[in-house]
DNA sequence: TTATACCCGACTAAAATAATCGTATTAATT
DNA sequence: AATTAATACGATTATTTTAGTCGGGTATAA
């Protein structure tokens, strides 16, 4: 339980070292290779972020992924859920439809530790793991 | 991503439905009808509780669960350790065989954000939920 | 023109979670 | 003693989520 998805760690060891890479275009092959992360999976996360613009690529040999300026300030909660939709430790935290409606008593006090644990991750920007 | 597990959720309904009723055996059927828990889903998890002496049961007819004395003191981490295993939000950070070893760029900061998150439910104790 | 790399949707596999079933045991009530 | 309402518990199945693969397409440097 609780636990990251294999492609947010994928994309930030990839965003990471991008950002140790400057300006060059790093291919995916690279990344998995130097990771050990199944390569078409790396390669669909960061077709991922490009389309979020996080990275930009470039086609063609010798082409690549770089990240985009100013990606250090995004928050991680911006970042995780732009990757895997929504975050919450309960469904009802996410989409309210839930069968017990008020009848649930327990609803309070997961709401406040829900919102606690979102804190953590909007107080982290990408720049605190990435660089 | 970050989800509790339904169990976990359905036990703490459980505990806090019975820590309600003081010292009445309360049944597994009375708990699921109330708010609507497939029922022996509810009793198998009951029954992992009693295991773990967190509650108490009594069987044959009026029989049923009650919650233990000293529930309230117990750590969220310490019960949903009992209930479902080590938490941690990567791999690395339970098991510690990770085909990337040294090579993991983003281990320190993970394991910070993922001791942050102990740090929370560490913080809070059951009876902040179930009272 | 060839090789390298991104693009993208569809598909399959594996793992984790959720739920069900069957049978045994216990004990209050009649 | 029989019945009934409850827990105990292992085995099994179903569902959902996550992870990974495949195939065909496009762009571009050399």
């Amino acid at each position: 339980m609780l636990k990251l998805t294999r492609k947010l760690e994928y994309a930030l060891i990839a965003l990471r070292h991008m950002q140790d890479k400057g300006d060059t275009f790093i291919s995916a092959k690279e990344i998995a290779d130097m990771y050990l992360i199944p390569q078409e999976l790396l390669a669909k996360t960061l077709q991922q972020m490009v389309k979020l613009n996080y990275i930009k690529a470039a086609q063609g040999p010798h082409g690549g992924y770089r990240v985009r300026k100013g990606l250090n300030e995004i928050s991680m909660t911006q970042f995780m859920e732009d990757l895997e939709g929504p975050m919450g430790i309960v469904d009802c935290n996410i989409n309210a439809e839930c069968i017990q409606l008020d009848n649930c008593n327990i609803r309070l006090p997961i709401k406040k530790i829900n919102s606690n644990i979102r804190t953590i991750f909007n107080d982290i920007r990408l720049g605190d793991i990435t660089s």
